[in-house]
DNA sequence: CCTCTCTAGATTGCATGCAATTACATCTAC
DNA sequence: GTAGATGTAATTGCATGCAATCTAGAGAGG
C-alpha cells in the first residue's frame, strides 16, 4: 500500500492516485521504461482498476508516462535530445520567472531564497565531510524545489509557474542529482550559482537575475548531457 | 455524431475523443462555462461513458476542462488575470521560438512563412471589402496555426513547442478573432506585425525576431483584455 | 413573501465482466 | 539448428451496473 493515510474523501481517488503516482516516478522509484500494470497499480492504492487506468491516462496527457496501445503505459525514457530540449526551454521560463521576481519579490520570499542558498551550502559540506549521498538526497531536492518554488511565487505568474512545472515532470528528479552528488564541486558551483541568481534579485536587477539563471541552467544541461546513463530498452513484461 | 470518418483503429477511442473535443472546445463550439456530460459525449460519439469519462479527464489534465467533484467537467472560464498570464508566457515561449528559427530556417520554412502572411493580407482585404467576418475566421485561424506552426518547427525544440501548444489549449481561440474581426486597423496591424517577424527571420536577426515577436503578442494581449467579455456564471445544468 | 426541509431526478465515480489484442513459449517443417 | 506457425497466458480497452452525491423544485413553517 503506498496510501497518504488520511482518510479518503469520495470523488478524489484518481487525483490522489495522479499526485502519487508522478510524485513516485519524479523520486525515481520506477526505473525509466518500467511498465506501469493497470491491475499492480490497482492493487498497491486497494482500488479497481478503472480509476488506476484514468490516473495513468492523465500521467500520459502530463508527459510523464508514454503509452503504447493494447500494451499499456511505461514510464517515460526522455532521449538526450528530448533532455537538451526541456533544459533549454526551461531557461527561457526560469530566467523570465527570475526577471519578474526581481521586481515583485517581497523580504519575506528573498530571506526564502537565502535560506534555500544556505541549504544547499549544508548539502556541499556534508558531502565534503563525506556524508552517504544518497542520505542528502532528500534534503537537496527540498531545497531545490523549495527555491523555485518561491522564485515562481515571488514572479506572480502562474502559468509561468504550471508550464515549467510541466517541463519539470518529464524529468526524474533523481537523474540531476545522480549526477551532481558524485562531484562536489559542480555541486559548489550549483550552491553559488543560485546565489548569484539570489543577489542579483536582491539588488533588483532582472537583467542580471535573468542572465545567472540562464547560465545555471545551462550549466546543469551540460552537466547532464555529459553524464547521460547509456539507454537500455525495457522489458515488456515485469 | 462527430466521428472523423475513417474506420477508427482498435485502441485509438480515447485518443480520437480527446482530440476532437479538444479541437471542437478551441473553436469555440462549446461555450466557456459549458457542462460537459459523460452521458452526453458518449451519446454523441458512439461509445460508452468510460471512455468518454477518459477523454474529459484527459482534457482536465491538459487544463482545457475544469472538474468540480461529483459534479463534472465544464470548459474553463479563464479569468483576465489568467489570460494577461498565459500572453506573458506566450511572449517568452514564442520570441525565444523566432529567435531560434531566425539562425535554423529552411528556406522551404521561410517561403511557408510568407505564404501565411500573404494570406493574412487577404483576409484583411477581404474584410475590407464587406466579407462576412464569420465567413473568413476559419481561413484566418488557419494561417495563424500554420505560421506558428512553421515557426516552431523553424526553432527545432520540440519542448519549446509543446509548451506553446499547452497555452493555447488554455484560451479558445475564437476568442481572439472575435475581437480582431470588428477592427479592420487592428487586423491590418496584425498582418504588419506578422511581416516584421518573417523579414527579421529572413534576414537571419535573432534580437530582432524575438522582439517582434514579443511586440506582437504584447499588442494581441492589449487588444484582447480592452474587449474581455463580462464573464456570466456558468449554469449548472444544460 | 421569505426561508428551511425534504424528496425526486440526474449525474458522477467506481467496480466488475468480457472481448480483442499482444507477447511469449512451444511445436513443426526444412 | 533455424525459421515460421500455433497455442496459451497476460493485459488492455470498452461496456455496463450500481451506490454515493448533488441540484432543483415542491412544500411546510414562520
Amino acid at each position: 500500500m503506498a496510501d497518504t493515510g488520511r482518510t479518503r474523501q469520495s470523488g478524489q481517488v484518481v487525483e490522489d492516485l495522479t499526485t502519487s503516482l508522478a510524485e513516485r516516478i519524479a523520486n525515481g522509484e520506477f526505473p525509466l521504461g518500467t511498465w506501469m500494470r493497470q491491475a499492480k497499480v490497482a492493487e498497491d492504492y486497494g482500488v479497481s482498476r478503472t480509476p488506476a487506468s484514468l490516473a495513468l491516462s492523465r500521467l500520459e496527457a502530463m508527459g510523464v508516462l508514454e503509452r503504447v496501445p493494447n500494451r499499456g503505459f511505461r514510464v517515460r525514457y526522455p532521449s538526450p535530445r528530448e533532455i537538451m530540449e526541456v533544459f533549454e526551454v526551461r531557461a527561457v521560463l526560469e530566467g523570465h520567472a527570475a526577471y519578474l521576481a526581481a521586481g515583485r519579490i517581497t523580504e519575506v520570499q528573498l530571506q526564502q531564497l537565502w535560506e534555500q542558498v544556505a541549504g544547499f551550502r549544508r548539502v556541499v559540506e556534508m558531502i565534503r565531510e563525506g556524508a552517504d549521498s544518497e542520505a542528502v538526497g532528500a534534503p537537496w531536492r527540498h531545497s531545490y524545489s523549495t527555491f523555485h518554488q518561491t522564485l515562481f511565487e515571488a514572479a506572480g505568474n502562474s502559468q509561468l509557474h504550471e508550464a515549467a512545472e510541466a517541463l519539470y515532470r518529464k524529468l526524474p528528479r533523481k537523474i540531476s542529482w545522480r549526477v551532481l552528488r558524485g562531484d562536489p564541486r559542480s555541486l559548489t558551483q550549483h550552491a553559488d550559482e543560485h546565489e548569484d541568481i539570489t543577489t542579483a534579485i536582491e539588488m533588483r536587477d532582472g537583467a542580471k537575475a535573468r542572465q545567472s539563471t540562464i547560465a545555471h541552467i545551462e550549466a546543469a544541461r551540460e552537466l547532464i548531457i555529459a553524464h547521460l546513463p547509456t539507454p537500455e530498452p525495457g522489458r515488456t513484461r515485469g
